[in-house]
RNA sequence: GGGCCCUUAGCUCAGGGGUAGAGCGCUUCCCUGACGCGGAAGAAGUCAGAGGUUCGAAUCCUCUAGGGCCCACCA
């Protein structure tokens, strides 16, 4: 083909052009009729779309696409979808900001309703189902962002499959999958004791906790004997005295020995409790007798369930505590103490006991200030209290020896890049407390598909769920109606009730191969790229994403979901600290794109190794874009020649030295990439690509602006020698070499073979030649930097001392050498390894 | 309290038993017909510290000190 070779090659605005042009030609579509042997498919995270990306977005994903493209050129059918996690708190949280609206359920859908212009300041109250269309709005707009900052990013996504959470396919899986579970008993409800959100009033799950150090104090506080004798017990919490139901210590803490069987009497509400043994009681911690109560710590839910306690809740689900008086409290004093309470929150309250307590005698002493740690959820700004309700768990090995021990060894089967990231995945399997908590009291996710029947005397019989066919899924049972019942029939005696809860959001997304793979709707696609090749993913979210994954995929098909996870580092900011929206430290991920255009951006990501943190470094950036300008002017430069040159002839030892430095570059290259070593592999065609510009390039510069034998093996190998050096590059650089491979070759870079070191072999030698010319050029190069004189400078005299096969060597290319070092002629001495180059005295030419 | 990772040139990082590496930055120089978003060259490190294994340790082992992260029952 003609070359269209530009005078003044750019790299800036090369992403809008081709990607409209990638996007045009389908090249990175997904080959429909592909053999399961030759596809490679990812299982692409989903971002959240509750904001916007940043940084550490680009990072991960750029370094994915690397991979992607490497198994592409490979003859890969890449399954690289797209997915967007639009469901869930985030983007209820967002909603509730952008538009100034709160979801109140019992308020009628308006028909008439228009998206808030200006946010509503207080928030006005709407009804769910005109929030859940606030949700699709936003997040359509979001996303929208979100595909144009990956396409900018020239990620190889196909995006004709691209996914969202909330759609209605995705809860149809979502659906199904939950129903499967809940056939088999992996799924069930129960009424619990679960940490929960007073803010948000929802149930929150262990994944999503955190412990935040906060300040306290220690109270000392007396209970009573009957006797009259005062024991005391420390306490953070005193405002839970009313839910007091036991007191415990460690049994063999000889202090207590007396007490294990007798009651005490709590102060103030003068309730009597037993004294209790059990082996979690820590005798060094306050005084080693803990009040239990229900509840203030999960410890005491151990205790409660260990030592089979009565529930005595006072807090309720808005964080306020109830405004009855317990009928556990008789005393008419009590109940006057706990009418004081009433109605107030967690904090109030504690305030309140604390004055009480003084004024009573039962506090002993000040407090003691200390800071301790106390659970939040991860999204949350209050601490999570414990609250008992009915809620949906999914089996996870957390009560279950069995499946812990099976999960452990699926974590050992996946192959982990890197390795040592398996430790964390096992540390959290064997750290789980308890079954998975997949329900949550929101609005904007995928309903939990069940009904319940409604007795004649109008209470739900949650023991019988009534359940949808999987070929009407998806269902919301606020809205739809089971089967065998009419819609009037809702809440009433008789009739039916829908579950209110919707799922986490990681209950759906933990399906991400199977929405993606279409499970159960595209039966010839699922069988061709489920179990997925890889899970790329943040090493943050290996105890949520990458664990539910395994769980979900280990319950329906008894396998894993993919063979191999890499696993990504984070961006830090240059003091070391993760860049964080709360911390004002994150960089628009568009500002690095319009400075040093996509390429430049991936390169820096690239060079990351995999797994590690990594410092925002523009600096790496910029070298970047250097790189892609070099490869744009170094390719004008080869192609600037002659029509294309069969690699046939390249026969000179010099251009046959190149053509072997190629092969083993291509060898290692691949090495890497194999072992998901994308930045080893840069980094040995980078530092390849520098010393063909440097020595290579120029010491046949002259021979290639000539003509005959010499000159054209010069360009075979220079050809030759661009063309692997474009296929090597563009997984990492796609905008620079696809441009220059439009130059001079029909169809797309990326979708061109591999090198392999097989192509080359005919052209290629040992490298010595290269190596032994390079030294010489690199002597007379410094000899000239030192005197400071031009590089033009002629060379007067240039000895070279080496043994006689060497000498033949730097021979075999001496007139290229001579030409790039300007010497007149190079005198060969038998001898050791010695350079020397005089300058001429006056010859300036 | 337990665990994982890191500590190498001013900076960002490779390397992983045999004479310390790259890029940036810095210094000096060049203006050559692919490239000024050029090109050539140079200076620069007790490989965090201390022990140990070894003929030989930046590399393997132990401990210590910093940094980061994950986990843990908030009395």
């Amino acid at each position: 083909m003609t070359r269209k070779v530009p005078d003044k090659p750019t790299i800036d605005g090369l992403e809008s052009t081709w990607d409209a042009r990638w996007e045009n030609d389908g090249t990175y579509h997904f080959p429909a009729g592909a053999d399961r042997a030759d596809v490679f498919a990812i299982d692409t995270p989903p971002p959240t779309v509750s904001g916007s990306l940043h940084m550490g977005h680009v990072f991960g994903y750029a370094q994915a696409d690397v991979i992607a493209r490497y198994q592409r050129m490979q003859g890969k059918a890449v399954f690289y979808p797209m997915g967007w996690d639009d469901n869930g708190l985030p983007t209820e949280r967002r909603v509730q900001a952008f538009y100034g609206v709160s979801c109140d359920p019992s308020l009628q859908y308006e028909e008439t309703f228009e998206p808030p212009v200006e946010p509503h300041d207080p928030a006005r109250p709407i009804s769910r189902r005109n929030f859940v269309e606030l949700c699709h709005i936003l997040t359509e707009k979001d996303e929208k962002v979100f595909e144009d900052l990956f396409r900018i990013l020239g990620l190889s996504v196909d995006w004709r499959h691209l996914y969202t959470t909330i759609s209605a396919t995705t809860q149809r899986i979502s659906q199904r999958a939950f129903l499967r579970n809940l056939a088999r008993g992996e799924a069930y409800a129960q009424e619990a004791p679960v940490l929960w959100d007073t803010d948000f009033q929802t149930a929150v799950a262990q994944a999503e906790l955190e412990d935040r150090e906060r300040p306290g104090a220690y109270y000392r506080i007396a209970f009573h004997r009957d006797n009259g004798e005062r024991v005391f017990i420390e306490t953070t919490r005193p405002e839970l005295i009313c839910s007091c139901v036991a007191l415990v210590a460690h049994p063999d803490d000889a202090r207590y020995q007396a007490l294990f069987g007798s009651t005490v009497r709590t102060p103030l509400f003068d309730v009597e409790v037993p004294v209790m043994a059990h082996e979690l009681a820590d005798p060094d911690k306050g005084s080693g007798i803990a009040m239990i109560c229900t509840f203030g710590d999960t410890t005491d839910v151990t205790w409660w369930r260990e030592l089979d306690l009565p529930t005595r809740a006072v807090i309720g689900r808005d964080g306020r505590y109830r405004e009855t008086t317990p009928e556990w409290i008789t005393s008419p004093a009590g109940r006057q103490v706990y009418a004081e309470l009433s109605g107030t929150f967690a904090r109030q309250a504690h305030k309140a006991m604390v004055s009480y307590l003084s004024e009573s005698g039962d506090l002993d002493g000040e407090p003691r200030p200390i800071t301790h740690a106390v659970k939040f959820y991860e999204r949350g700004e209050r601490p999570l209290e414990i609250v008992t309700s009915r809620q949906w768990y999914i089996r996870n090995g957390g009560r279950d020896g069995e499946l812990r021990q099976a999960l452990v060894e699926r974590g050992e089967e996946l192959e982990w890049v890197p390795d040592y990231m398996r430790v964390r995945y096992r540390h959290w399997v064997d750290g789980l407390a308890g079954d998975w908590l997949i329900s949550r009291q929101r609005f904007f996710g995928v309903p939990v598909p069940v009904w319940y029947p409604v007795d004649l005397s109008g209470v739900p019989d949650h023991a019988h769920p009534l359940l949808p066919e999987e070929a009407d899924l998806p269902v919301d049972p606020s809205s739809d109606t089971p089967g065998g019942y009419v819609p009037d029939q809702r809440g009433q005696p008789g009739g039916f009730v829908g579950d209110m809860d919707i799922m986490d959001t990681w209950a759906t997304s933990s399906l991400s191969p199977l929405i993606a793979a279409r499970w159960g709707s595209d039966d010839g696609l699922f069988e061709r790229v489920y179990p997925m090749d890889l899970r790329p993913q943040g090493h943050e979210i290996i105890r949520t994403w990458l664990f539910s994954t395994v769980v979900r995929a280990h319950l329906e098909f008894g396998a894993l979901p993919w063979h191999h996870t890499t696993i990504n580092g984070w961006i830090l900011d240059p003091d070391r600290k993760k860049m964080s929206k709360s911390k004002g430290n994150v960089i628009t991920p568009l500002e690095p794109f319009e400075a040093y255009g996509a390429d430049a951006v991936r390169y820096w990501a690239a060079s990351a190794r995999p797994g590690a943190d990594t410092a925002f470094d523009e600096g790496q950036m910029k070298i970047g874009r250097r790189l892609a300008i070099k490869i744009l002017n170094a390719s004008r430069f080869v192609l600037g020649f002659a029509e294309d040159v069969d690699s046939t002839a390249v026969w000179t030892p010099l251009d046959k030295a190149m053509i072997g430095r190629m092969a083993a570059v291509v060898d290692s290259a691949t090495r890497a990439f194999e072992a998901y070593d994308y930045a080893k592999a840069l980094e040995a065609i980078e530092g390849a690509f520098w010393s063909w510009t440097d020595d290579y390039l120029e010491l046949v510069k002259s021979r290639a602006y000539g003509h005959g034998e010499v000159a054209g093996s010069a360009h075979a190998a220079l050809q030759l020698s661009l063309s692997v050096f474009l296929r090597l590059f563009a997984p990492f650089l796609p905008y620079v070499t696809e441009e220059v491979w439009s130059w001079w070759r029909d169809g797309s870079v990326h979708r061109a073979a591999w090198p392999t070191v097989a192509e080359l072999e005919h052209a290629a030698s040992d490298s010595t030649v290269l190596d032994l010319t390079a030294q010489v050029l690199s002597h007379v190069r410094r000899t000239k930097s030192e005197a400071k004189v031009s590089m033009r400078t002629p060379v007067s005299t240039l000895v070279v001392s080496d043994t006689p096969e060497r000498l033949a060597l730097v021979r075999s290319a001496q007139s290229d050498l001579v030409e790039a070092a300007g010497a007149r002629d190079i005198e060969y001495v038998e001898g050791s390894f010695l350079i020397e180059a005089t300058i001429a005295a006056d010859d300036s030419g």
